[in-house]
DNA sequence: ATGCCTGCAAAAGATTTGCACGCCA
DNA sequence: TGGCGTGCAAATCTTTTGCAGGCAT
């Protein structure tokens, strides 16, 4: 059904071939350096688009909605407090305890979002060190 | 250390008042409607104000930044794509999981948000009834 | 007097929309 | 020719901020 236009196209490639969790920002200006200066509009539409196709995933991370590739399985985010780095998990018991609780309140559940808030482990050594000096 | 003046008061009594899960727009209505024109800024200033005192909580749903009583011990949240109500439930399985994780990835955790999308019991009864008519 | 709180209006950041134009079936 | 996609600018929505008082200590 989706037009893969070449504003798409390149869209999509650009976040086929990364694993970062793109915002439309930083993805006009990662397109942009590479030579497709695309409308901002045009971005955020494409984006919308590409998710409703299935294309690509979204995550919507305080502010702003990231989106990333969809051809990986499914797993959830730590996100750094610090860096704002995203690391990616999966649990096997998680997944399943929350159907068993959707089921236990009648709930047709069609999606989740777990997001674990912390230090990562690099941000975590860096003010450890800086603790000590 | 917070100043509970008369908006904070007014704001605070509201949201503890109340099982809801305000969001700074509605809470102004509401407030307006029961005789406190307060600022929009005031509310929004106070609304942090309060969750930095760890009077309310915050849960950031979508969009919008939502608050809610903190005198309720730990809970997530099921929210209906179709009414937008939120359920409460708690498992403590999933809490115990969190941390296995955090710790499997050396990541020092110091929150979560899990958040079900679905459609609600009522909603779906309701959508059920609309399709056999 | 000083500092924190308020209200208004303006500013900010993210996203959407109106509109005219262009492309391709 | 008609419909969809694009780009620009303007509009929208939520939240923040600047600034001039005000209240309480």
């Amino acid at each position: 059904m989706i037009k893969l236009t070449a504003q798409r196209q390149a869209i999509l490639d650009t976040i086929n071939q990364s694993n970062q969790h793109w915002d439309a920002e930083v993805l006009a200006r990662a397109l942009s350096d590479a030579g497709h200066s695309i409308g901002i509009a045009t971005i955020y539409r494409g984006l919308t688009a590409l998710e409703d196709a299935g294309l690509i995933e979204a995550i919507h991370l305080g502010d702003k909605k990231r989106y990333e590739r969809s051809d990986k399985s499914h797993h959830d985010h730590l996100v750094c407090r610090v860096c704002g780095a995203i690391e990616e998990f999966f649990d096997a018991h998680i997944e399943q305890r929350q159907h068993d609780v959707a089921k236990q309140y009648e709930f047709q559940m069609d999606g989740h979002q777990l997001l674990i808030f912390g230090t990562c482990k690099q941000c975590f050594n860096r003010t450890k060190q800086g603790e000590k000096a």
